[in-house]
Formats: structure tokens, sequence, C-alpha cells
DNA sequence: TGACAATAGTCGTCTAAACGAATATTGTAG
DNA sequence: CTACAATATTCGTTTAGACGACTATTGTCA
């Protein structure tokens, strides 16, 4: 007889599940954006930019970016030519290049916040308030455990 | 005065918040594979093969992918190159082509079980067997709206 | 049977990600 | 003020992912 097959384990259970779902939720996200050409790391650069008038150095943006990047500088040459951001390198610190939305990009993402939005609550929206609460809060219990 | 910062709804919240979390833990086991010079997509290749002895065609493959792959025939490619899998036509249905692990594969996968389980415990184990299980049923009502 | 749709997989090509080395600028210790 | 470590970003190269077109095989129905 063939041994059978072994348990997952509590934990493992759930990190699988974390990435089904992770990437079940991100192919509806992606349809939309698609539409304007833009990949998740795309969008999640416009964003974090939106929230950042003054501009922000590469190491910034990295550092606040959802899913990490090991080339934004290349992330951010192809926005650039696309108009989406402008850069300029810092006078103060020449080490450092800031990064700006452009009204282009800014128009850009503007304009995704309403379908974003609708897409989540049409993925999530069954769930309700307290779910999605309890969800987060185990989410990021998760997550405290990291190094 | 600047407009105010428009506040998330608890959808996009918790989408986010399952973004960041899988990528998270998604670091920790890239880096036990990363010593084997897999990557997660292989690794998860591995283990439906090895749940399936008799062999599996690549839409079998695809299906049970945890992240849809859409070029599983190059996936294959490089996993046959390094003598992890192997291939055959089958007789009866002539389109289809069965992979199934070779030896060094199961090996492989075998070899793996232990610290992918220890990693996964060391990240997730503060959480508890309920936390987990509730976390787990959580996302399972996440992915049942989905279309 | 013969035409044709459906299914399964492969391949060409372009774009993006991964990894490491290289360059430029600034801070610091002697 | 000079050497050197630290920081910030860029670039070269290899590998993987995305998308569509293409080939082969099978099932179906007139």
């Amino acid at each position: 007889m063939v041994k059978a097959r072994q348990e997952k384990s509590p934990e493992e259970e759930a990190f699988l599940d974390l990435l089904r779902t992770a990437d079940a939720l991100t192919r509806g996200a992606d349809w939309v954006l698609k539409a304007e050409d833009l990949s998740q790391t795309q969008y999640n650069v416009l964003r974090i930019l939106r929230g950042a008038p003054e501009g922000l150095s590469c190491g910034e943006i990295a550092s606040r970016m959802i899913t990490r990047d090991p080339d934004i500088t290349r992330l951010l040459d192809r926005m650039e030519k696309r108009g989406l951001i402008s850069r300029a390198r810092e006078s103060k610190d020449r080490r450092l290049v800031l990064t700006r939305l452009t009204p282009e990009g800014l128009k850009l993402v503007n304009c995704l916040d309403e379908p974003v939005l609708q897409i989540h609550r049409k993925q999530l929206g069954h769930m309700g308030k307290d779910r999605l609460q309890a969800l987060a809060k185990l989410l990021a219990a998760a997550r405290s455990g990291l190094s």
C-alpha cells in the first residue's frame, strides 16, 4: 500500500489558502488595471506617489510597496517613458532622485479609484464589514510574527 | 487645505492586507526554496505531481496550480532539463502529454517537506490552531464569492 | 466519410523580474 | 583633508512571465 498522503499542518493550510485567495483576488483587479495597461506594481507606485506630492526617493518608494520589487529604477523608467511620473535629482543630497506624479499620472490614478473600489466591493462585499475586519485583524496577527 | 485622504473601504483594506501578508510569507518560503534553486511555481508543480504518480496532462497541472501560470510548457521544459520530471506522449489520446516525477524529483520534493514545514511553523506558529482555522475559514469565505 | 469545431500543447516575441556588479555622492575617522 | 565605509541609484545579463499565433489530434454531425 502506498504511504498515505501526509496531513498538512494548519500553518501550511493557512499559507496555501492565503496564496490562493490573493491570486484569485488579484486576477479581478488585474482585469481592471489591464484596461489602462497597468500592472499591480505600477498602480501601487501611482498610489504611493499620490500620497506624497513633495516627491519620494527610490528607497522610500521601495519601502512602501506592497510587494517588493528589487528593481525600482526600471519600473520607474517605464512609467517615466509613458509620462506618468517625473524624476529630478535632488540638489541637497545629490544621491537622491525624487519622483513625482505628472498631471497625467495623477489623473490616471484618480480615474481608477472608482472602478477599483467597485471590483473590491463585488469580490468581497458579500462578507460584510465585521468579517472583513476580523480577517484584517487575523492577517495583521499573521504578519506580526515575521522578522 | 489639501483634500483629506479618502478613507479606504473595508474591502480594499482587507485586499491590501492580504497581498502584504502573502508577500511577506512568500519571502520566507522562497528563502528555503532558493537553496535548491526552485521557484514557488516549480515547487508547486513538484508537489502536484507527487500526488499523481500516474502522471498528469499540462491542463490538469495548470488547473491545480495555486497561482496561475499561462505557460506550463516552458515551465516543464526547464524542470525536465534539470531532470526533475519526465514527459511522455499518451498513446490513447495523442494530444495529451503526461508528466511524472523522476526519482530525483521525488527525492527533492520529499527533502523539502521538513524545512518547509519548519518555516511555516516559525512564521505562523504563534497564532495557534484556533486562529489559523478561523483565518482559513474567512479566506474560504472570501473566495466563495468569486466567479 | 469529410468538413469543421474543440481540445491539447508548443513556439515566437516582447516585456518584466531577479541577481549582482558598478557608479556616484555623502558622512566619518584619523 | 584623505581614505574609507555607507547610502542611493543605475546598469548588464540571465531567466521567467504574458500574449497570441500555430500545429496536431480527436470528437461530432451532416
